[in-house]
DNA sequence: CAAAGTTGTCAAAGCGCTTTGGAATGCGCA
DNA sequence: TGCGCATTCCAAAGCGCTTTGACAACTTTG
């Protein structure tokens, strides 16, 4: 069923039809309705492409998920973020693409999603300092948002972020609050904005309590659970190991809290354990207390905001740039407690 | 920069120039190579819409996911499936489209992405019992592959599942054998048809092994961390506790093991846990011994696999349906062990 | 009652591509 | 020289939609 076939069968032409259909004040409330009516009937929706070609619009949204090229890390994050911006396009009748990218052949695929039209805007994921994907995107004039932020960026753009310096500020606060000083930080990749700034933020509640760095208590990798396992497993069968953790996510902290485990440590009591909580749908910080002391922001949340920033955008592209900072909330939970001595 | 820019460019006609890209016979292999230097000087990629509209084909395939109205649950293994798909796709030139849906509007989603030309097939996700989505999709002719099976499904259709009965059937034997009688099940939710088979090959087991069934040692619901640790709290504190858990996911086993955890039990030694594993990116069941005895599955295979059998559906729609069914790979790991008496 | 404005509708152009059905060109061969 | 046959290229139609500009058919106004 197409429009043609819709507006013989009405006995109208496809200019009317088109129009009830979308909403013009060319045509009577009469004939609007019998349009609208024939349209369910008949289970009329214009095709995608045509339409597309006829506006030059995809009415479509980019979600580039690089897989590095080493390991084949998927972020965890990507499903919750993706239900969340999900729901805002739907409401907007926008379609959602993905397109997975290594790193090699990045500036290409940006540069074929404009060539192609594929896209109207998309979705900067897992930022980089200086990530030349910004600049790339404001030279070949696609609309896009960042979901976080990128240090020495030489273009202004707009962005949803946590305060992640903040969180892990106050987080390590916490942690030497309780007498702490050996803290372990189990960071997400340093080449990452956000890893960076969570390490300045746990170096600067460090020196506030006077507690020096130590390079032996800081790591840096792919968030998984393994790898917080390994991290914290190396760190305390270490001589002077820690006596608190700082995990980058709560999946890392699971791990952390295995290698503790293993150990006949119970975290809280024995080792401490904060994390930052993206508030996964699938694993969540226990339902009545929470299981880990965590700076929590829902990745959900910012999937859907960062939609509506994007639409926006799209809508008016050289309006001001909206830049979003969302402070983490922390709670207390089981896993942290006074140092023991 | 569009074709008929290039073409004046070059001094040839749109169709030749088509033609030349499009890897056609009729144009000389010079004037093909001068055109193709030329397409990538200019970073010229045909618009997506428009070859679609003249093709009749979107080149794009669609992934539903479903979210149930009443939780927000969304499937972790969905960033893995997905960039197991994505690989296939992009090899092939294809686009990939998600689509969140809520169970209510379901038929309607999947009738508009066929009356759009959205796309050209789909991979139907989480098939439950009877699955509507199977005739529905077969009846509006949207070619289409199922991750899983659909029992009592009235039309025949193409799939890719886990022999999930044989794994938990396996998995169970191997507790029984090990002199376990009181054996739970935190099984997925029991709409989906995977469940179903589960419990199914589970039974099974306990029957060969002369076990009665307990009710009180069988829960079902979406496969959380949370979850997988309220159940097996719930069941520890029991009178006549189970020696033994069975795990629908990793996630959820790593939900038991907190509970363990918390009570001072140690897995393996004090009480035993088995796992499927889907192999996730981020959650790996350790890197040298396996932490949990599981029976695994890569999903990011199954990905890659469904979408290179929906593509060759797609090619010829009215070929015979492949069906493939995998065997879980079982693993010993530390946390089984013979009961303790 | 003619002129001017409103309202509801339409024919046709155009979006950027593919593809059909020719049409030139060059070549060998009679 | 002239004919047939590849080879190489092209003009134009068409995919299904939106949108411009025009036009009847009615109202309103002076």
């Amino acid at each position: 069923m197409n429009l043609k076939e819709l507006s013989h069968l009405l006995g109208l032409s496809q200019t009317t039809v088109s129009r009830a259909l979308n909403g013009y004040p060319e045509v009577s409330e009469a004939t609007r309705a019998r349009v609208v009516a024939a349209a369910q009937k008949h289970s009329y929706s214009p095709n995608t492409r045509a339409q597309g070609l006829a506006t030059g619009l995809s009415r479509c949204i980019g979600h580039v998920i690089s897989v590095n090229d080493s390991g084949e890390m998927v972020n965890p994050i990507f499903g919750d973020f993706m239900a969340g911006a999900g729901e805002t396009y739907a409401a907007h009748g926008y379609d959602m693409m993905v397109t997975r990218v290594g790193q090699a052949d990045e500036a290409d695929i940006y540069r074929n999603l404009k060539a192609r039209g594929a896209v109207d805007g998309l979705v900067v994921h897992a930022p980089r300092k200086n990530d030349p994907r910004l600049p790339l995107l404001t030279e070949i004039g696609l609309p896009f948002v960042v979901h976080g932020r990128s240090t020495g960026a030489t273009v202004d753009y707009s962005w949803l972020d946590v305060n992640n310096r903040r969180a892990f500020r106050d987080a390590a606060a916490y942690l030497t609050s309780l007498g702490h000083r050996r803290i372990a930080l189990i960071n997400g990749q340093e080449e990452l904005d956000f890893a960076i700034r969570r390490r300045e933020g746990f170096e600067a509640a460090l020196a506030e309590a006077g507690i020096a760095v130590d390079p032996a208590l800081m790591a840096r990798g792919e968030m998984t659970e393994d790898y917080g396992h390994a991290c914290a497993a190396r760190m305390l069968d270490a001589q002077d190991p820690p006596t608190a953790f700082l995990a980058a996510s709560i999946i890392c902290a699971s791990g952390v809290r295995r290698a503790l485990d293993e150990r006949g440590l119970r975290p809280g009591a024995d080792v401490s354990i904060a994390t930052f909580d993206d508030c996964l749908s699938y694993f969540g910080n226990g339902s009545t207390v929470p299981v880990f002391t965590a700076m929590q922001s829902s990745v959900r949340a910012a999937g859907a905001t960062l939609a509506q920033m994007l639409l926006d955008r799209i809508d008016d592209p050289t309006g001001p740039h909206q830049q979003t900072l969302w402070e983490a909330e922390f709670v207390i939970g089981a896993s942290t407690d006074k140092v023991k001595d």
